[in-house]
DNA sequence: TAAAATTAGTTAGTCGGCTAACTAAAAAAT
DNA sequence: ATTTTTTAGTTAGCCGACTAACTAATTTTA
């Protein structure tokens, strides 16, 4: 990596891990069938299951589309499977296979792994502080 | 957007911060024909102009297919042009073009923009630790 | 010097993510 | 009750990113 003015910006710093973070979730993934990404919408039909799309896009903050194609793509990989609302006939509601809730199981521990693997070395109040300024970035850019 | 147990982790948290910041800086970055993730490759020839494609992978930590592909298309947008190198016929050589150099200015705008946005309302001290940390993690995860 | 190994890039195919334009169904308004 | 508006999802097309398989050129090495 070339250094440069930019490379102690906090932006270049979150792109970084991010990036590295996301490369790493994947790798440990793909070996249950799941790609990064699924792993956060099976986890929110981990908390309820049979929703709506339009649920999963709340939870996800993805766009409509991006959902959609996914849960397609998970439909053919069985991890989740489609079904159409009796009461109202444009709401599909996406429910978790068995498949599906197994790797539920696993990518939790990867989450984990990767959490502990991020915070090593850290002191738990370095981590309180840590969290806090993370929170206020957040909040930063949702207003 | 659902509260559950992840929603405390710091791989939620950046995994949040990193999308609505690129959904911000692509927000930005179009209106000068740029798209989110070109603007890096425009600021790396920008220190060096007339990279071949392995120095700007090395730059960036992507794989040659995201360059090539992404070159191709900053070629066909004008921003960038690709000359064989004389020396060693395997190699290209990417140059900014005008319109090139004039979103490198732009760009280095939106990420000022960004990162005061991001850092608004954080003390020095606070900054200070906060990159700390950040540099930490990247360490972690880069072993 | 000729064969083998390395290096530089490209192409094909996959996935997550986006926007925009669309269909179909339900709800609201007239 | 019919028209209008809103809501739920899908499709098409784009971009960044990845892997895997490939071509072509340069080095190494035998």
């Amino acid at each position: 990596m070339r250094e440069g003015p930019h490379t102690d910006s906090v932006g270049y710093y979150f792109i970084k891990i991010c990036k590295t973070r996301r490369n790493k979730a994947n790798e440990m993934l793909v070996k249950y069938g799941i790609h990064a990404g699924q792993d956060v919408l099976l986890y929110y039909l981990s908390l309820e299951d049979g929703q709506t799309v339009s649920q999963l896009v709340a939870d996800i903050n993805v766009q409509h589309a991006t959902i959609s194609n996914m849960i397609n793509r998970m439909v053919a990989n069985n991890l989740v499977k489609k079904v159409k609302d009796k009461k109202d006939a444009r709401v599909s509601r996406i429910f978790l296979t068995e498949k599906g809730e197994e790797a539920v199981v696993k990518l939790k521990k990867v989450w984990q792994i990767l959490e502990s693997q991020t915070l090593d070395g850290l002191s738990e109040e370095e981590v309180i502080v840590l969290k806090r300024l993370l929170k206020k970035m957040l909040t930063n850019f949702e207003k």
